[in-house]
DNA sequence: TCTGGGGTCCTAGGACCC
DNA sequence: TCTGGGGTCCTAGGACCC
């Protein structure tokens, strides 16, 4: 019988600011200035370089709450362009994966890589390529960090992003690092899990590393023990290597004005729907299910808070916007109250499938042949011309409850316009 | 005035069956 | 008249992630 060395080696890639690296690429002269990214509607701080980082803008942060600070110090600000992040995200993750035939995408900005086969020594200098290459080939800077198991191999990317080399290997002296290493850090503790361990003396990941696993299972549940377990080093969640389809599709938006009418409410649910059935038709899937949702703001603590759904089960599974839409607005009818500031409206689809294996009735052939066809068409057009260049009337014209985006960079990376010039 | 959006997984509890 | 308990499936809601 013989030994192999079955230590598992895993890089988390994790490209640092991801949506501030991406609007340096085409603007070089923030480079090393403070720069902040905006969520949808110019609502909360989302990502933020080093230099905004040092000035105390906390990530999530509502951007009203520190515009003050961002003015005098004069952080750049963006309004987040989600059509180039995604962009480039493929392309640095089309990178990742000549590094290794097991590759997960897990966010839009990090991925976890198998590097089982590479041997103790090589690893770290594996590590240093893997940056150089991603930042040579897209221009994104990322860190690396790799240990034993995918929750560690989260703390050492944490650590990797404070090392000049952006690269980590943690594999001895682990629990000194653990000692240090905060609570609700930690991949898979989040807020309430940390008020739970804090309560009960544990602070930092070596002592959740070191409680007994019949507690943690009996007092939280599988996950919170996986993630102690995954700190000793028995890896306990396993690499995701194939892409599968998501299981539900939310499109939903804010309003940048408070919506009262019923009609300006269904302007935004057959946008969003417009939406959600052009993302479930690019991945070949029909839904069972579609819910609607609204609420107004939980913010604002002046008005009377409302916020309902009203899910409909279709007889057929279908991606046809129209059918869809319908639905959605029979959906919307339901919850609509007046009276009331709405400050969100969405849709989710659920209950999704491969189309092909959608249920069969006398008349889907026919109808489904059609329906098909027209669909397809409607999608390549607002491909070649642009989102929307097909719409509905339904949809609105004026549309003044669409979100705020003051501060859009409005780069397209399909649009030679925007790349930087070179002088020669 | 202004507080994002899109996902996944787990669990408890209800309905139903034998 | 007595009235069990285990299994499965589904769902809503919660917690977590980026």
């Amino acid at each position: 019988m013989s030994f192999i060395n079955s230590t598992k080696k895993i890089a988390l890639v994790d490209c640092n600011s991801f949506y501030v690296s991406c609007e340096r690429l085409f603007n070089p002269k923030i480079q090393y200035k403070p720069v902040v990214v905006l969520s949808n509607n110019d609502g909360c701080v989302i990502s933020r370089s080093n230099q905004a980082k040092a000035l105390g803008i906390k990530m999530g942060e509502p951007y009203f709450k520190v515009k003050e600070l961002i003015k005098k110090n004069k952080v750049h600000i963006f309004s987040s362009n989600y059509a180039l992040y995604g962009d480039l995200s493929r392309r640095v993750m089309k990178v990742l994966k000549t590094f290794s035939l097991n590759v997960e995408i897990y966010s839009i900005d990090e991925a976890f890589i198998d590097l089982s086969f590479l041997n103790e020594k090589e690893i770290e200098n594996y590590g240093k390529e893997i940056r150089e290459k991603v930042l040579k080939w897209t221009g994104i800077p990322t860190s690396v960090g790799i240990s034993s198991t995918k929750t560690l191999s989260k703390v050492a990317n944490h650590i990797a992003k404070k090392e000049k080399t952006g690269v980590m290997y943690l594999y001895k002296n682990i629990d000194e690092k653990l000692k240090n290493f905060p609570v609700e850090d930690v991949w898979g503790v989040g807020k309430q899990l940390t008020k739970f361990y804090t309560k009960n003396g544990i602070d930092n990941a070596y002592q959740l590393k070191n409680v007994s696993n019949t507690w943690v299972k009996k007092r939280t549940n599988v996950l919170g023990s996986k993630t102690a377990m995954e700190l000793r080093g028995v890896s306990c969640i396993g690499l995701d290597v194939h892409e599968e389809k998501r299981k539900n599709c939310c499109v939903s938006r804010s309003f940048g004005k408070k919506v009262t009418n019923l009609q300006k409410l269904e302007e935004a649910i057959t946008t969003y729907c417009l939406n959600a059935a052009e993302k479930i038709r690019a991945d070949d899937q029909v839904s069972k299910r579609l819910t609607v949702f609204i609420r107004t703001s939980p913010f604002n603590k002046n008005r009377k808070h409302y916020s309902n759904a009203h899910t409909i089960d279709l007889p057929i599974a279908t991606s046809n916007s129209i059918e869809l839409i319908k639905n959605a607005r029979k959906a919307l009818k339901n919850i609509y109250k007046t009276g009331y500031f709405y400050q969100k409206v969405g849709i989710i689809l659920s209950k999704l499938k491969e189309s092909e294996s959608s249920e069969i009735n006398l008349l889907t052939p026919i109808l489904e042949k059609k329906s098909k066809t027209l669909m397809r068409a409607i999608d390549y057009t607002n491909m070649r011309y642009g989102r929307n260049a097909i719409s509905i009337a339904q949809a609105g014209i004026d549309k003044v409850w669409k979100m705020r985006r003051k501060h859009s960079s409005r780069i397209d990376t399909a649009s030679f316009d925007s790349l930087p010039k070179i002088r020669i």
